[in-house]
DNA sequence: TCTATATATAGATGATCTTAAATACGTCTA
DNA sequence: TAGACGTATTTAAGATCATCTATATATAGA
């Protein structure tokens, strides 16, 4: 809920985190699902990059039964970038430019 | 450079190193400028933390004599964000809807 | 209640990160 | 070239983190 961008930082600066956001995006899934998918992470494991995500506010959980299912806050994460972008990219506008590829 | 979410995550998770971002913002800096508001931050561990923002594309460097002038890449920033809204946050609209009341 | 299943927590370990002190490197000026 | 100054790198210590195994908690069904 915080959208403050070094815990958001500290969220999303892990690969597993990050595969685990993917799968969840735009579906709901449950930990036995994400361990499935994760082959080569272990329950333990899913479960301790979901509880760090959802600390950060950036999923939301549905017990149903045994199962817990895990959706991502798309609108959480996106406030989290337009703090960032409003903190150190003011000067930018988001609307255009969008797609060009500016990179050193 | 990358655009790498997990990179990105990297370079932001750290507090210092956004205390830097902010001093950044919007002006050129040199190191020892840097060294003076971080009064509580020495001067290798600025520099270290300049050499990860460097690495993640998010500063560039100008020398000038002696000193080493910073400045934030303010476009790679916007555009790391705007990879993570398209990956994690599809169904969200980045430009409208934000943390500020928007009237139409 | 007891058993099976799904998820979470605890403890241990190795890897990575932050930091400062000491030192090296690069640039200017005399 | 020598010395001063600004910055970068090295080294090492302490903290944090990701991961596993083992175990605990929670829920459903017999």
């Amino acid at each position: 809920m915080s959208s403050d961008p070094v815990a958001f930082g500290k969220a999303i600066a892990d690969e597993t985190r990050q595969r685990i956001m993917r799968l969840l995006c735009c579906r709901e899934l449950c930990v036995s699902d994400l361990v499935t998918e994760l082959r080569d992470i272990s329950q333990p494991t899913v479960s301790h990059h979901l509880q760090i995500l959802k600390q950060a506010g950036l999923v939301d959980t549905r017990r149903e039964g045994k199962q817990m299912y895990y959706t991502l806050r798309q609108e959480a994460i996106a406030n989290c970038c337009r703090v960032i972008v409003r903190e150190y990219a003011p000067d930018v506008d988001l609307v255009d430019a969008g797609a060009s590829p500016q990179t050193t």
